[in-house]
DNA sequence: GTGTATATGAGGTACGTACCTCAGTTCAAA
DNA sequence: TTTGAACTGAGGTACGTACCTCATATACAC
């Protein structure tokens, strides 16, 4: 049986109530009996008991996701999986909410950030596009006592800030190292294509792509990123340029999460079968291509993963404890046909 | 404010010890009374707390691993993660216990776990090579109530008995598809290695391979499974027989989730540095090998995940819950150089 | 209507912790 | 030595649930 309170107490000499004191940090306890109670802790290994701790004082954490209101299937898949995870974690204590930012507009953004201070929220999950604005907000949120994680997108850890999300320089790499095995030793550039260019996220894939496709492919040379910026009509004509100006293409990599527009014009394209076409994120649409032979393979993060991490990580943070690191390391995951389960 | 036992006595025109004979199912309430609780339950969206619950009657659950005592360094990191899982569980009132197994000796592990029985354990993970023995001992687990599932290795799921695990047929097929398509079109024959073709594992793993290499890759031939029965001499020996007899090996797969002694063997041969080579489970050495470039690729399963998502399943089925399905599927990973993280 | 078995209610204690009050102690400064 | 502030202890209630006892209510058979 774990040593509760009441052991505390005998072990180190003192009454309940100091204990409690000491426990809570609470003030009015001499420095020398605060030390003899922290020593008794680690001698006799007491842990506090959450459950009972969070029952009697009534709490529940408050969490919140401050999401960007645009995006397709990736972002939908987030926003699923959030609502799981507010009905399963409420079991645990953990109220979870959703908030929904423009994405494109740095200042508004960041004042919703700052806005959260004063809500009563324990933890915030920020996904939005990294900005100088975006990181103050984060900072100052952090600063006042919230725990603050940056998820999936935008900038990685930073100061009290941690990060939930993959490394997106090992994507980049690890896309480049398929598509250039799968091309084989064929000699043609490689279409990139992406939303926008000063997405954090896309500069750190294309950074990793290039290197593993510089360092191993000679064969195969990387065109400069076209970006959509999420416009049907323009991605259409990129995509069309790009194969009346190169007629050696021999690969695609959508580097962009949200790929979907890019992703079926490749598919209704469909000339050369043995092109090579690597995109991101796990949906029912790349699902499909990647059944019917479109799509070569998946660079993808577990949304639902990411979700719970991103829950988990606040949690013992606010707690004041350590996450487990090996189950908060969210994996690059590569998807073929075979895999999919 | 989650409604409490309380509001639900409230809700049902009953007493609270009315409400707690019928959710804790003791006897001495007329049915029609158990069916208007029942109704509150719904209506008003009660649901124990099992913080609390597990509180009150100062319950801990009492898991068992069932583990083969032989095995190198996949087996090894199980029992790593089971040891944190043992730290990191004890603070959910989860006390877990290793038990080892002959696994050679289908009576006397038959007979281990059966034995199980009348322990106090209230959920068993099995790790042993399916057997009628140790299928039938884990059915008799299972109708004493105690929660049983299969893990790892060993038959998928059968009656009550559920499973944590890979579909090995799906991740054989997974490593024909990349073994494919790493070795492109030349032509040629496919070593495959493994420890003993009597497991189920390697009889599935061998199954999704040969279909996938079958129906998408003409040029390669698989060989008969060679078997090394975890001994080093025979291990060099038909490998070195087989590279004698077959001068046109284009890939080699190591089938086995302890390959160790095979992959030193094929690092020390290095001959054709184009000869592609996938194995299983991530382990210090199969990274080591996949940085020097001897591996490709490996198809891994992640031990902490198959720990945790063992207790987690077995937490839930005792508590009467559903798991969460996505949580708890096993990912077949690929993993490259690259996305070692 | 009485007896009896069964059903239900009322109220208690307990789990481990939080948080409160109040009385009592210690210790240093005046 | 007294004064006052800082510290400590004792004991309470509460959280939501489990589990116990005892008294009362209801139903049914006779």
């Amino acid at each position: 049986m774990r040593p509760t309170t009441k052991d505390l107490a005998k072990a180190a000499g003192v009454s309940l109530a100091t204990v409690d004191r000491v426990l809570n940090e609470r003030s009015g306890v001499r420095k020398k009996t605060v030390d003899a109670v922290n020593e008794a802790i680690d001698r006799i290994g007491f842990v506090r008991n959450l459950s009972a701790a969070n029952l009697a004082r009534q709490r529940i954490y408050r969490l919140a996701f401050v999401l960007p209101e645009e995006g397709d299937e990736f972002l939908g898949a987030l926003r699923g999986n959030i609502d799981e995870a507010q009905r399963s974690f409420a079991l645990q204590d953990i109220a979870i909410e959703c908030i929904t930012t423009p994405a494109s507009d740095p200042y508004r953004t960041a004042k919703i950030i700052s806005d959260l201070q004063g809500q009563g929220f324990d933890g915030v999950a920020v996904m939005a596009p990294s900005s100088p604005q975006v990181r103050d907000a984060s900072l100052r949120l952090s600063h006042a006592g919230i725990k603050v994680v940056g998820f999936v997108s935008g900038q990685q850890s930073q100061g009290d800030i941690g990060f939930v999300g993959i490394d997106n320089r090992a994507a980049g790499a690890t896309a480049a190292r398929l598509l250039g095995r799968f091309t084989v030793d064929r000699t043609g550039s490689v279409l990139v294509i992406t939303e926008a260019m000063q997405a954090q996220d896309s500069v750190e894939r294309r950074l990793g792509f290039d290197r593993v496709l510089g360092a191993n492919f000679p064969n195969l040379v990387a065109l400069p990123s076209l970006e959509t910026h999420g416009r049907p009509d323009r991605t259409r004509t990129i995509i069309e340029n790009a194969f009346t100006y190169h007629r050696d293409i021999m690969a695609v990599y959508v580097m962009a999460s949200e790929g979907r527009q890019a992703l079926s014009h490749l598919a209704k394209m469909e000339c050369d079968a043995s092109r090579v076409v690597v995109a991101h994120e796990r949906t029912a649409f790349t699902e499909a291509l990647l059944r019917d032979g479109t799509l070569d393979a998946v660079i993808a993060q577990s949304p639902g993963h990411l979700v719970r991490s991103a829950v988990r990580t606040l949690r013992a943070r606010i707690d004041g404890n350590e996450p487990i690191a090996s189950q908060e390391r969210i994996r690059i995951e590569i998807l073929i046909r075979e895999n999919l389960v």
